[in-house]
DNA sequence: GCGAAATATGTTATCGATATCATCGCCGTC
DNA sequence: GACGGCGATGATATCGATAACATATTTCGC
């Protein structure tokens, strides 16, 4: 890693001293202030010959709008804040997508943070995002720390809560039981003969979606009469592709008769295959394998995963027209919740 | 897909009106406005008696500072605006957790757009950025619309553009040559004693780390006197697993003694790998694969897959550190150029 | 113990846009 | 032809914080 100096691109930031106002560029052409603000929105009422000379100006010039400004006598910011636990998964990173797309030609604009799965974390991103004003924050999640709930219902803007049911939701919800989806995926499987159930997943409660996974697992096994389900809890959440190649060696360690290991996500669930390909086992017939998710990886691997599909692009576009409608009605709409579509897919690893 | 609604957490957006100011709080403690103002912020000179006074009623009060109104007047937004070509890459989603990473507690905060590989969206995204008076800008890439490297350089804040090594940078640049790094992965297969090369890339040059990716393939297969290289371009960058996998396909029907493929990425890279499985092709012996950017699943998968690691986290590091650098000075800062590392890493999918 | 420097706090103007209300034509209608 | 209404534009106050300067109070060195 070296360094290079060049002259060329110098560029001083204090040089072109972007000093250009609204009130320059109506001096420029001749027009109050008020007016060139007029034609930067398309309600106003600005004559169309007008409205020409002043964009031409704003050409010539390099004007560009100051929102700072703006939103502070119009008390509208055109923020939305949006939390994710991390981008760095794809499974997030596809609801991030899902708001952006949604807040499209809306012109709104998306403050993404990253909690990194952590509730202290998550207030810190609270308050540095309201400090921005937002119209509105969608979070991933029901748990928050008291003085976040606190910040939140104190704002006064429309809170949604994504990823999963809390029991006592802020505002409005949009997202699906975990446990319930993970139970399901347990039956289908009780149902093609399997019998025997292990579970790959963190360590801790941090990823509560994880353990709410986790927790229909074991209610589902016992329902029916499958005995206490095998548990591996290995690494912190969320676990990586290579944890769940080490969970389930200590899985078959322990309890070598295993059938089936259903893992906290489909990253997890890729390690483990990997891992028993590399030593020879077969899948499913020595060990059957699912996930959760449904990451592309999971329709690409051979053999491909047996997983939960979750409609995490949906999420992201419900959860901002939610919004999108809570912002339209003047706030005036209560609470509700939006269930979205999960369905077990049944491949080759199980 | 059902909506529920419940009456609990019905919260209309005008009731406690958030109409809190700084004004109120100090009235609340019997200080002036500017007090509490500098009792948010530590380098201010404000006894700690009255500084704990004032934040004792900001909680009970729940008082959340307002930036917006704040950095009008201040003319310091604390935005750092960042551009990548997709979230859902996790070779740019790390890249974005490096910029977040080195921007903690800095007290900047980062604003994030996705251009699609698209320049006509990176304009857009650029105008929109701007809007909000970042202090400094991250792009990806030196391709931009003629008007967009105009609002750049008219902005009078740093630029650093990533990920590449742009003829005519802007400002900063932080990155590496992706045809150098294609090149010796070639030339390190060459050695290897592989003669007859084919490459998977996209079909567009939208993709500009792809093309020059290509070129440096074609480039260095001739240099080394082993014939034109074997092209299959399929599907509009980014490529998908899935297009690798098509791909390969293609390349083997239409060159069968194709002893080596490179392709643009490690995604497609994993997608012709699993396609060659199905096939019952044996990876390296029937065919060999590498791919570029050392994702997680190249070192899982198995075979694992040989590639070009490439430091993304540390390209955003970077990258913001040189932004904090030029802010620091003041701005008079002369463009640089920071080359990040990257190496070939061999498998045994070669 | 006195003046200078440092500390703590207040006052006022201001950042750059927009809400609001006022103004001025102009058109059409009864 | 007078009046109501609408379209286009301008003047002024204001959004909520902070910069800059002013002032009061304390500290400290010699």
């Amino acid at each position: 890693m070296k360094k290079v100096d060049t002259s060329k691109g110098a560029h001083s930031r204090t040089a072109d001293a972007q000093k250009l106002t609204m009130a320059e560029v109506a001096k420029y052409v001749g027009v109050s202030a008020m007016t060139v603000s007029r034609a930067f929105r398309q309600d106003a009422s600005v004559s169309e010959e007008t409205r020409k000379r002043i964009m031409e100006a704003v050409d010539a010039l390099g004007y560009v709008l100051d929102q700072s400004a703006g939103s502070l006598s119009s008390r509208r910011t055109g923020f939305i804040a949006a939390l994710v636990p991390s981008i760095n998964n794809s499974n997030f990173s596809d609801t991030a997508r899902g708001i952006t797309d949604a807040l499209e030609n809306t012109g709104l604009q998306l403050l993404l943070g990253y909690t990194d799965y952590s509730a202290e974390k998550e207030e810190q991103l609270i308050e540095s995002m309201l400090r921005r004003r937002p119209e509105g924050i969608i979070l991933t999640g029901g748990a928050h720390t008291p003085r976040a709930r606190r910040m939140l219902e104190k704002a006064g803007i429309p809170v949604v809560e994504t990823w999963e049911i809390p029991e006592d939701p802020v505002n409005h919800v949009v997202g699906f039981s975990n446990s319930e989806a993970m139970s399901l995926l347990v039956r289908e499987l009780a149902n093609k003969g399997y019998r025997k159930f292990g579970y790959i997943g963190g360590t801790t409660a941090r990823d509560t979606r994880g353990s709410q996974r986790r927790s229909g697992f074991l209610k589902t096994v016992e329902d029916l009469g499958l005995g206490p389900g095998r548990m591996i809890s290995f690494g912190v959440p969320p676990i990586t592709m290579e944890q769940g190649g080490q969970a389930i060696v200590s899985m078959l360690e322990r309890w070598p008769d295993t059938e089936v290991v259903l893992c906290v996500s489909d990253l997890s669930a890729f390690g483990a295959l990997m891992e028993c390909q590399r030593r020879g086992l077969r899948v499913p017939q020595d060990i059957a394998i699912a996930g959760f998710g449904d990451y592309e990886i999971s329709s690409i691997c051979h053999p491909r995963i047996s997983t939960i599909n979750v409609d995490c692009y949906g999420i992201g576009r419900q959860a901002a027209a939610r919004l999108l409608d809570a912002l339209q009605d003047g706030g005036d709409v209560a609470g509700d919740i939006t269930l979205t579509s999960y369905r077990v897919v049944l491949r080759e690893s199980t």
